[in-house]
DNA sequence: ACATCTGTTCAGTAAATACTGAACAAACTA
DNA sequence: TAGTTTGTTCAGTATTTACTGAACAGATGT
């Protein structure tokens, strides 16, 4: 039985308690988290996987770190994964998991932006459906609505793609080839 | 004095009371709204403005149609005006005021995105200083986040630009000169 | 088998938010 | 001037949401 790891504390030797520095960090990511419209606790998971050492953190860790229940590290470590900004995973002859940030969890919620701009696109139809026998005048602004949003459902991806391709090889178009 | 007008009933002759597609359209739009953060009464009031006939609306023709009260109106247009989606305007000799989708709204939007993507490169970049005295891997999270923040800085705003031209002359560059 | 450790679920509550309706203010009319 | 109309503010309520903590479930080790 392995009984060197401290039993006192989750936290590893190498990983204090947060400093002051580091709590102000985590609630400012938490802010900015609320900004968009996610919970608190998620930024604050989030902010954490950001600057902690190591990269990974276990669900106790976390809970401790961050003074949160364990319900609520589960609760929203679940949510940050379906919108696929951490992973999980596990350390062989470890028993428990932990947690990281997602490489490439930025391309993934753009994905799920594109996804939404299509709902928008999709409404701005079903309205100028429900007109089809008013003047034309009325149809402008769904017009406006739908054009925009076809058109980034248009240019979107071709962004991600940039994107994908210039973090592959950095440098190569930093003078970009137009 | 005017008696013209009918006193029972705030709607005009020519817009009836909302039909059931109208009102389940404009249920589906509050629906998307919630679904990027915005209050529910926000997204049917835009919702309305969408389908209406006129294309603007008085404060009260709101309160009427979409049965809330004058506060929540009040409360929500302002919201609606400060992100940029609507507007208000006056008709000459008319002492009410009008609300209308204003027209540009969603290019306004797009700014206020690449506002918030500021914020989250500049957070990124605090991260990194944080971490400036650790070992390299342990930036790598942070470095993906800055980068692809600062992309879409430098690339959101090329993307607009080509949007606003391409509005103004449509069809000119349906092939994509590249 | 039993004890231990890890993580989930869920009922309850604390806090935030949307919404109402009434009181108020400002602008116009007679 | 008083009376109407139009719109805002704000206190109060109802609903939703975030979060806790305890009970539970599953896996591992002895």
């Amino acid at each position: 039985m392995n009984i060197s790891a401290n039993q006192a504390s989750e936290l590893s030797a190498q990983q204090e308690y947060p400093s002051f520095e580091q709590r102000h960090y985590v609630e400012d990511v938490s802010v900015l988290f609320e900004m968009v419209g996610l919970p608190r606790m998620a930024g604050r998971i989030f902010g954490w996987l950001l600057i902690s050492e190591p990269p990974y953190q276990s669900h106790s860790e976390l809970a401790e770190v961050l003074q949160a229940s364990k319900g609520s590290i589960s609760t929203m470590t679940r949510l940050l994964m379906q919108i696929g900004l951490i992973e999980r995973f596990s350390l062989p002859g470890q028993r428990r998991d932990y947690f990281r940030i997602k490489p490439d969890s930025w391309s993934e919620m753009m994905r799920q932006r594109i996804v939404q701009n299509t709902a928008f696109r999709e409404i701005a139809e079903r309205g100028l459906k429900l007109l089809q026998d008013t003047p034309a005048h009325l149809h402008q602004r769904l017009e406006e609505m739908r054009d925009i949003h076809a058109f980034c459902e248009r240019e979107l991806p071709v962004l991600l793609e940039r994107w994908e391709q210039e973090r592959r090889q950095p440098q190569t178009n930093s003078q970009v080839s137009l």
